[in-house]
RNA sequence: GCGAGUGUGGCGGAAUUGGCAGACGCGCCAGACUUAGAAUCUGGUACCAACCGGUGUGAAGGUUCAAGUCCUUUCACUCGCACCA
């Protein structure tokens, strides 16, 4: 039986003699598995960790089997808001607390039996890891990167800080899932959208699931076309639209402007109706999500009084509204509307009474009535005199052309990505190492001064006005100017959370390096992480941020490689066992630790392993968990069925055994861990019906069966096999291809498609040797007799079939 | 609306280039061992008919000697983004 006792006894082993840790020897092939590391909550591991690291582990135990150099590392995530949160409650500094939490979470990846390098520990809140976190930003602030603006920011009422777009997805706050409103702030912000060509480029060279760099890439969201002039009547300015289809320029039969536009304010005394467009504009900004996604339909919208646009290339006059489907923050904050080509125009002037003009004739007749003709790039532009004729396509790049000759617009690339909101308004996280002289600006701390410290505070409150609780410490603030010495206040805001997790991995290679993040020939060695594990939760969020500062790093020579991972998976949910996704509301949690005492580490991990495809949602089953502790059970029994050598030499055995460390191998670098292990029950099923297995068979067996259950495997190892850890004496076999090969081969034979018995014929037959075979089997006659045969189709070693 | 993906027994899920659908596990049924139960071991288990045989991979067509796999149409669900100008 296999106790939980065994689980105790190897983990004391294991941890007490590093034999996880990375080697120095650089002489070695490497493996670098990362995970991403986990923000110690005070509720501690959970399902969703257990899963991804599972994932990881099993790879990296069989890497150090092949003979790698493994780096497989953990850390903290240790800042965030969470921890504050119960400090605020509890009055307990966040230190004493995270580091209460970080004991708990090591005590638990030990007893699920993870591989991990704990000599390589990192602690985002550690002052010498936010020492290189902050000389990072001063890197980014000095290569104009970082930068203080005042705009419209993303912020939580409920947690006071302002959130970025990454944060607050679907106007949902990241961390309390409360409504994100937009406020006024003056904000630090890093320039990532300098980085999005070079974030979608990186993209060609890694592998990412398809899911993943697609999401990456629609988050980004690039889009090309043109900025053009629209001059205004009367007055000598113009009003600038972004527009992705210049060539339907004829066919624009309004403008229109978002509510925030600041053409509005500009020309405030010649619009005639200034006050109901403030109104509305006033009512916009009051929208909830709701209202803004459900009834995006429901056009609305004020016509600018006093005041027109003039189309610049058949001069025109075309009248400008005021419409919330015009957002400022993408463009232009203007678009140039073409109701007769865009849903949105066309909702918009069907309800306002507005001209629409057909610029593209389609293959079919359209009626602009009824809808806004869609199958645009096979049609031929119409109505459009200098592009008429032209194809779409043809069409868009001659208006670029013809738009650029008259000096009133350009060719433009936009991006949806908007730039990086980097500023926290709390007291746990990185201090931001700047001061704010008089005279000199924003000025960055001088490097050698790193790190800068957080100060004691009374209160980790937030400020009501939404300041940061360092504003509170007074002392601190009040430091000198790095740059003219005179008297300065330093930053309060800190950083956000991924900040630290934007550059953890780097850490790791070098963890204790003093005069730089990390020493770049031990980068050389290491970089890129060769397979990076995780959840789709932060496809959008951390591994979109740590590309952007990798390849800033890059781009300033501190990195060797472009991108940091050359690959990426990522694992299912695991859901409850009604299907849902485990919440506490819910009340379908189910806590690996329960599990793990209980069913013992092994259990657990090869049941989540084998409960379905890795990259999967599959519900907990507590059925499915005794199945997977039955096999392992059934491993152990394995004890009372070693022999020295098989009486006789079993040919079937042997091959057997071949095809599972053929299969496993496989199977387990595709992250296919259920059929692996299915391979494995089904050896363990030969075995039993045997009823014996020889010391050499065990061996292989238990060396491939220790990736995924490593406490069950190095048990029997020591107990059958009489030797110590399996780590330190064990290679991972090889594959005997001749014992692959069969003698004889049974294939199927179908009369019309369908199978109707089984055929034995000798390996490398020809398919007239199978044919005299066929010919001379009685069974055959029954289904042709009276028959006539049309055609005998034979795939040696695959089928026959024969069509009467 | 756009993007990605999924649909196979009572359940979780397997099936190289098209080549024996349902591996493996759960559940269920039977037998062995037990005073009995638990545990364990052995066998069975897609459906209909129960003799031959027939039907089956969301639905409907098609290509092919042969389709879960390829093509066309369609339905349902999941995830991500969403007034992207």
């Amino acid at each position: 039986m296999y106790d939980k006792i065994i689980d105790k006894k190897w983990q004391d082993v294991w941890y007490n003699t590093d034999i996880y840790a990375a080697k120095e020897d650089k002489s070695k092939k490497k493996f670098y598995g990362l995970v991403e590391f986990p923000y110690p909550s005070g509720v501690g591991l959970h399902l969703g960790h257990v899963k991804a690291y599972i994932g990881m582990d099993v790879i990296s135990r069989k890497k150090r089997l092949e003979d790698y150099n493994v780096l497989f590392p953990i850390g903290w995530d240790a800042f965030g808001l969470p921890t504050e949160n119960y400090a605020i409650k509890t009055g307990i500094h966040p230190r004493a607390v995270t580091d209460k939490n970080i004991e708990k979470f090591t005590e638990q990846l030990k007893a699920a039996g993870f591989s991990f390098d704990l000599t390589r520990q990192v602690d985002t809140t550690d002052p010498n890891y936010y020492k290189w976190t902050q000389w990072i930003f001063i890197q980014l602030f000095k290569h104009g990167l970082a930068y203080k603006d005042k705009t419209e920011v993303n912020y939580c009422n409920n947690c006071k800080v302002v959130l970025s777009n990454e944060e607050s997805q679907g106007g949902k706050c990241d961390r309390c899932g409360g409504e994100v409103v937009q406020r006024e702030k003056e904000v630090w912000m890093l320039k990532i959208t300098d980085y999005a060509e070079k974030l979608l480029e990186g993209l060609n060279e890694v592998d990412f699931p398809e899911r993943i760099k697609a999401q990456q890439e629609n988050w980004i969201g690039k889009s090309t076309g043109a900025e053009i002039d629209f001059k205004l009547t009367v007055l000598e300015d113009s009003l600038k639209v972004y527009t992705t289809r210049p060539d339907t320029i004829y066919g624009v039969t309004f403008m229109v402007i978002a509510p925030e536009h600041p053409l509005i304010e500009k020309f405030q005394d010649r619009i005639s109706n200034i006050e109901q467009v403030r109104e509305y504009g006033i009512n916009a900004k009051k929208k909830t999500e709701f209202e803004r996604v459900q009834l995006a339909k429901d056009k609305t919208g004020v016509k600018l009084e006093g005041i027109e646009a003039i189309n610049p290339i058949n001069g025109k006059n075309i009248p400008i509204w005021v419409a919330d489907y015009v957002m400022m923050g993408y463009g232009t904050g203007a678009i140039m509307a073409v109701p007769a080509h865009d849903t949105r125009d066309f909702d918009f002037a069907k309800k306002f009474g507005i001209d629409i003009i057909q610029v593209i004739q389609g293959e079919q007749e359209v009626d602009v009535n009824e809808a806004p003709y869609t199958d645009i790039y096979n049609g031929v532009m119409v109505n459009s005199e200098i592009v008429n004729g032209m194809k779409v396509k043809e069409a868009i790049s001659k208006m670029i052309e013809v738009i650029q000759e008259k000096g009133i617009g350009c060719a433009k690339t936009n991006y949806f990505m908007k730039d990086w909101a980097f500023a926290r308004q709390r007291y746990w996280g990185e201090p931001l190492p700047i001061v704010k002289c008089k005279k000199c600006g924003m000025v960055p701390l001088d490097e050698k001064d790193l790190p800068l410290t957080l100060p004691e505070v009374k209160d980790f409150k937030p400020g009501q006005n939404g300041e940061s609780p360092l504003a509170e410490a007074t002392e601190w603030i009040h430091t000198k100017c790095p740059h003219c010495g005179e008297d300065a206040l330093r930053e309060t805001d800190t950083m956000p959370q991924w900040a630290g997790s934007s550059w953890y991995f780097l850490r790791y290679i070098d963890p204790r390096n003093d005069a730089c993040l990390a020493n770049l020939e031990e980068l050389k060695y290491w970089l890129p992480v060769d397979w990076y594990n995780g959840g789709m939760e932060h496809v959008t969020r951390h591994l979109i941020y740590s590309r952007f500062w990798h390849r800033f790093l890059y781009d300033i020579g501190v990195v060797p490689t472009k991108e940091p991972y050359a690959k990426r998976s990522a694992q299912g949910l695991i859901l409850g066992s009604d299907g849902e996704k485990m919440s506490k509301s819910r009340g379908n949690v189910v806590d690996p630790s329960d599990i793990i005492a209980e069913y013992g580490a092994d259990t657990l991990r090869t049941y989540m392993l084998f409960i379905g495809e890795y990259d999967e949602a599959a519900p907990w089953n507590e059925n499915g968990v005794k199945g997977a502790k039955k096999f392992l059970d059934r491993v152990m029994r394995l004890e009372f069925m070693v022999v020295d050598k098989y009486e006789a030499y079993d040919k079937e055995l042997d091959m057997e055994l071949n095809k599972l460390v053929k299969k496993v191998s496989s199977d387990i670098d595709a992250m296919k861990y259920n059929t692996a292990i299915a391979a494995l029950m089904t050896y363990i099923n030969i075995v039993y019906k045997k009823g014996v297995i020889s010391r050499e068979d065990l061996k292989k067996f238990l060396t491939i069966l220790s990736p995924i259950a490593p406490h069950v495997s190095q048990e029997l190892w020591s107990k059958c096999l009489g030797k110590e850890l399996i780590e330190r004496e064990a290679k991972w076999p090889s594959v005997d291809e001749n014992k692959l090969v069969q003698q004889d081969i049974e294939i199927a034979v179908q009369v019309n498609g369908v199978v109707r018995f089984k055929l034995v014929h000798p390996v490398g037959a020809s398919k007239e040797e199978i044919e005299e075979i066929l010919k001379s089997d009685e069974r055959l006659n029954a289904y042709i007799q009276g028959k006539v045969i049309k055609k005998i189709i034979i795939i040696p070693g695959r089928i026959v079939n024969i069509v009467v």
